[in-house]
DNA sequence: TTGTACGCGTTATCAC
DNA sequence: GTGATAACGCGTACAA
C-alpha cells in the first residue's frame, strides 16, 4: 500500500507537505507542488479515507436506516437520497430493518455511531411507538439525524408528505365525479401515514356534507390481498357505494381485481383513487387515478437537511419540511 | 468521547489489557476482566470502529454497487444481501449507478477501496461493455469482488439466474397450452439477460419444431410502454399469434393493457407468460403466469461468496453459482 | 514555505 | 497475565 510517506520520499519532501498539497489548507510552492503530484501519479497514491476520518472526525458517510426497500416508496426515497449524496460527496451506509415496528434500535444506532457516520437519515415509517427511543438525552450522543415520514415534533428534523392534503385531493376528485357514497380502505392504523390519510378522507367528506361513517371504512394492511378483501367487505355492507379512496396503490390493484371478479364496471359503477402513483399504476386495468408523492424530492431534501445540520453543528436542529402531493387523473375515476 | 484509555484508567489497567479483554485474543484474569467490563458499563464506552479498521485492515464493510434500485429485481437482491450481511456482521456501503451502461467506474472503485471495504458486490446488470474495466491487473488492486447477473467468465466470482432455463420453461408451458404461434418481446439486446432469454425462446421453439423467425420477435426496453407497443406491432404482423413470452413482467403489464384495448381475450385468444414474478403480477388482470427468479437467494449467496473469499484470501476466487428459476402458473395462460 | 513531532483510537509485539 | 511501545495512515500545531 502506498502512503503519504512514500509519496513524500519520492518527491523529496516531508509527509506534512504532501498533506498540505493535497488538502490545500496550507500554501505549497508551485514547484514542490508539481513534484508531489507527479509522485502521486507515478505511484498511484490514493488517500486512505479511514485514516483521514479518524483524524478529521468527519467520515463523509451518512447512514440511512429504512425498511421494506422492495416497496416503491422507500426505494424511491433512497434513490433521491443517493442522488443528493453523490452531489455533496457523501457515501451511504445502508441498514435495513426487517420490521418497521421494531422498537429496539440500540444495536443499530451503536454500530452507526461507532463507524463515525456524520449524520443519520431515519427513513423507517412511524409505526406504533417505534420513535420512542429518540429522546432528548439520546440526541446529545448522536450525530445530526433527520426523520423521513413522521408527524411533526418539536426539536426534530423531519421531512414528509402532506398526507391529509393528498387524501383531500383524492376525495374531492371523487366528489367532482358525481360520487356521493365514498368508501375508504385504510392502511394499518398504527401507521401514522394511514391515520393521516384516513383523517383527510373523513374531514373532506364532512366538509362536503357527505357520509363518512365507519360503515364506509375498512382497515387493510397495505397489501393487495387486503385491498381485495376490503372491497368485497365494503360492497357487501354498502352496495350503494359508488366511489372509493384506497390508502395505497397496492390495495387499489387488489380492489380492482375484486371489482372485475364481481362484475363491477370501473369507473361506471365504482370509481377508484389510489395513493402513491407507483409506476405500474398507469398500467392497471383500467389505469389508476392516484396521488403522486414527491418521494424522490423527499430523499433529496432529507439528505440536504442532514448536510446543513452537519455544517452548522451548533444549530437547534429543528426543521419541518412538507412536500405537497399531486393528483394524477386516469381512467379508474 | 470515551476511549480505551479512559476505561483503562478507570479499571486501573493498561489500554492493551482492555483491548485483550474486549477482543478475547489474549487471556485476561477473571477479576481484572470484570473490573474492565464494569468500567466499560459505567463510562458507556463504545469502541471506535474506524480506528479498529485502520489497524486491523478489516472494516467489516462490504460495498454494494447497483443501479435502478426502484426496480423489483435489484431491490430484492439488495434485500437478500442485507439479510446475510447482518448475519455475518457486515455493514453495507451502497453506491447507486444511475446508468447501468456506464463504463467509467474508476471514481466509484477508487472511493470504495479508499474507504477500506473488505469486499465488493457488483450488482449492476451486464450491459454492452460495462464489464470491460475489470481486467486481470485491476483485480490485483481490489478486494474480493463478486458479480451478480452476468455471463460466466473464468477467474471471476459470479452469481446469476439460469435465464435460458427460465425462458425454456415459459415457452414449453405455452406449448403445453396448445399454442403453436409463439412470439417474444425481448429486452434490449445489449443486456446479457435479454439475450439469454431470447436464446431460450428460440431454442425451445426449434426443439419443438415450431416457428421462431424474426417475424415473431420484437425488441423492447423492459418498460411497460415498450410491451404495449411491442404487442401491437406483433399482432399487426402476425394476427395468428396465440401465445407470447415477455422478457419481463413490466412489458407484460403493458402488453396486457394493449390486449384489452384491442379486444383480445386472455388467455382465450392469446396466452401470456412474463418473467420476474414481481409482486404485482399476481394482481394483473388476468393474473400473470410468469417465471420466478430466486433473487433474494442470489443476494444471500453473493454476500456469502464474498465472505468466503475474504476469509480464505489466497483462493483463486473463481466460483460460478447459478440459481434455478421456477414457473408460476396463473390465469394469463 | 517546509520539516518535525504529536495525536486520532485501536491493536500487536515484545518484554516482564 | 500484564504493561510499555510501536504502528496503522493522515492532519496539524509548532518550530524552523
Amino acid at each position: 500500500m502506498i502512503t503519504v510517506k512514500h509519496v513524500a520520499q519520492a518527491a523529496g519532501v516531508s509527509p506534512g507537505t504532501v498533506s498540505n498539497a493535497l488538502t490545500g489548507k496550507r500554501p505549497v510552492s508551485p514547484k514542490t507542488r508539481s513534484r508531489i503530484f507527479q509522485a502521486i501519479e507515478e505511484l498511484g497514491y490514493k488517500p486512505n479515507l479511514l485514516a483521514r476520518s479518524l483524524v478529521n472526525r468527519r467520515s463523509h458517510t451518512i447512514a440511512i436506516v429504512t425498511s421494506e426497500v422492495e416497496q416503491f416508496g422507500p426505494a424511491r426515497i433512497l434513490s433521491g437520497i443517493d442522488e443528493q449524496a453523490e452531489e455533496l460527496g457523501y457515501s451511504l451506509l445502508l441498514t435495513l430493518m426487517r420490521n418497521p415496528a421494531e422498537e429496539d434500535v440500540e444495536q443499530t444506532i451503536t454500530n452507526l455511531v461507532a463507524r463515525g457516520v456524520d449524520g443519520i437519515i431515519w427513513a423507517v415509517h412511524q409505526v406504533g411507538n417505534n420513535r420512542r427511543w429518540f429522546t432528548a438525552e439520546r440526541r446529545k450522543e448522536l450525530p445530526p439525524i433527520a426523520f423521513v415520514t413522521m408527524e411533526p415534533k418539536p426539536g426534530m428534523a423531519i421531512v414528509n408528505t402532506d398526507n391529509r392534503a393528498g387524501a383531500k385531493m383524492a376525495v374531492q376528485h371523487l366528489i367532482s365525479r358525481e360520487r356521493r357514497v365514498i368508501g375508504h380502505i385504510a392502511g394499518p392504523l398504527d401507521w401514522w401515514e394511514a391515520r393521516e390519510r384516513l383523517h383527510g378522507w373523513r374531514a373532506t367528506l364532512a366538509d362536503a356534507g357527505l357520509e363518512n361513517s365507519d360503515d364506509l371504512l375498512v382497515k387493510g394492511n397495505w397489501s393487495a390481498e387486503s385491498g381485495e378483501a376490503g372491497l368485497r367487505q365494503l360492497l357487501e355492507r354498502r352496495p350503494d357505494m359508488d366511489g372509493i379512496f384506497l390508502g395505497n396503490d397496492q390495495m387499489a390493484i387488489g380492489a380492482l381485481q375484486a371489482a372485475h371478479r364481481l362484475g363491477y364496471a370501473i369507473p361506471g359503477d365504482l370509481a377508484l383513487v389510489g395513493f402513491d402513483n407507483i409506476p405500474e399504476s398507469r398500467y392497471f386495468w383500467p389505469p389508476l387515478t392516484t396521488i403522486h408523492q414527491g418521494l424522490f424530492e423527499i430523499g433529496r431534501v432529507a439528505l440536504q437537511t442532514i448536510h446543513d445540520a452537519i455544517e452548522e453543528s451548533g444549530a437547534s436542529g429543528e426543521r419541518h419540511i412538507t412536500i405537497q402531493p399531486e393528483l394524477i387523473v386516469r381512467e379508474s375515476s
